[in-house]
DNA sequence: CCAAAAGTGTTTCACGTACACCCATGC
DNA sequence: GCATGGGTGTACGTGAAACACTTTTGG
């Protein structure tokens, strides 16, 4: 069947480009498409707008038919528009990124013929269109926002300790912090729940478990107070 | 002559969202809709997307066609795609906003039958589709924006005094500033030129000009030095 | 000479930064 | 008892903020 209108459109598509912290590893899942254009080349995970549907919600169909997960951190990144950037027509793409924690959610092994997998964001290959481009973009994204928005306790477990929370922000913003400055600081913000709980199962001493209080995190903000790292 | 695609696709649009400063005041262009949905009531400037057209391009058009300008300040914001958005049928609207300088450019009377008109951004009516949502988004951004990256003078004449620059900072975060602690300040970042230049015809001591010097805001960059007002 | 805006330094306080040692736990 | 990471305080310097008077010019 096919599906008629007065003037030309371009197609539209989403793209997703989900980020997860392995063991202080920040990974981004790709696809290996398995059609031309591109064939062979790993690509970030999207597909189409169907009307009717918003496009955070192709953006969430998306992530959730990669990794089997809901109700993660989703936001919209950018959209890309340039003519050429497919070469079988005009597709213009809407990119989001996606923040999931690798460590407490088991992933879906994908489903289909295809074969995704997780790179390093210090590995990433050659991608498929203009998806390098994409990926630079969330990447760029998530290391501005990290210092002055609470996204990062997204790609942490609920319960977490303030070293691996420092290890998260020396890992994606790539430069060491000083241990007691960081913890002072941190602390001093007030949106860290301490949880009077202890790891379990380390080899030394365990460390205290805090947890995001979002609560906390709004009051803080409508007194209009500034928060950054 | 109709158009068909195998599969359905939502409309592409895009809006721009006009910012110009006149003398101390900020504004933004809307437009009086002639046609139904919504007629009668005021718009943010916006039109659809052809095939083979980058979006840039189209904004860039969209910008052109309302105020004859080009080459001016032009970014993307954000991409509008709920469903409802527009009551006939379903059309994702790509989102961005420019800043023009109202005191150097005579602007074009508008040519066709649509009423133009710059309101002040304290006096926004109620407007068509979802833009004023698209607008405060889009004020949002530019006093976000404002205080870390050199945008401010895309709405300045290209020669402009260091009150002048005050003024706009402090009409655009809408708080006042002290003189001596934003000038030491804005001077220090050293990408001010002094122009050796002072103002003409003014009924009290003349100040002196300054120009952005793009360059030497760049060499500042590559250093890695962080700027903020 | 008067009105109107330009231009200019110093003090104070808060916060960022640098830095080293003892503690608790499992093996 | 030893290896491993957890947890803590202080001194110093930089930069933000507060603050008032003199200068220049046109009318």
């Amino acid at each position: 069947m096919k599906h008629s209108y007065d003037y030309p459109r371009p197609a539209l598509t989403v793209d997703c480009v989900i980020f997860g912290l392995d063991d202080s590893d920040l990974k981004v899942i790709l696809i290996e498409r398995g059609i031309d254009p591109f064939e062979g080349m790993w690509a970030i995970p999207g597909g189409f707008v169907s009307p009717g549907e918003s496009i955070d919600d192709a953006a969430a169909r998306e992530l959730r038919e990669e990794t089997g997960l809901t109700n993660v951190y989703l936001e919209q990144l950018y959209t890309f528009g340039a003519p050429k950037r497919d070469p079988r027509e005009h597709i213009v793409s809407v990119a989001y990124y996606a923040l999931v924690n690798l460590t407490e959610h088991k992933l879906h092994a994908t489903t289909d013929a295809r074969s995704t997998a997780w790179f390093s964001i210090n590995d990433i290959p050659k991608l498929a269109f203009d998806h390098n481009n994409i990926f630079e973009m969330a990447l760029a994204r998530l290391k501005g926002k990290l210092r002055y928005q609470p996204i990062g306790f997204e790609l942490l477990p609920r319960k977490f300790t303030l070293t691996q929370l420092q290890k998260m922000h020396e890992t994606i913003l790539e430069k060491p912090m000083d241990k007691r400055n960081f913890r002072k600081k941190i602390l001093s913000f007030g949106f860290l729940k301490d949880l009077n709980q202890i790891q379990k199962g380390v080899a030394h001493r365990a460390a205290r478990l805090y947890s995001f209080d979002e609560r906390a995190y709004r009051r803080m903000q409508k007194k209009g107070v500034h928060f950054e790292i």
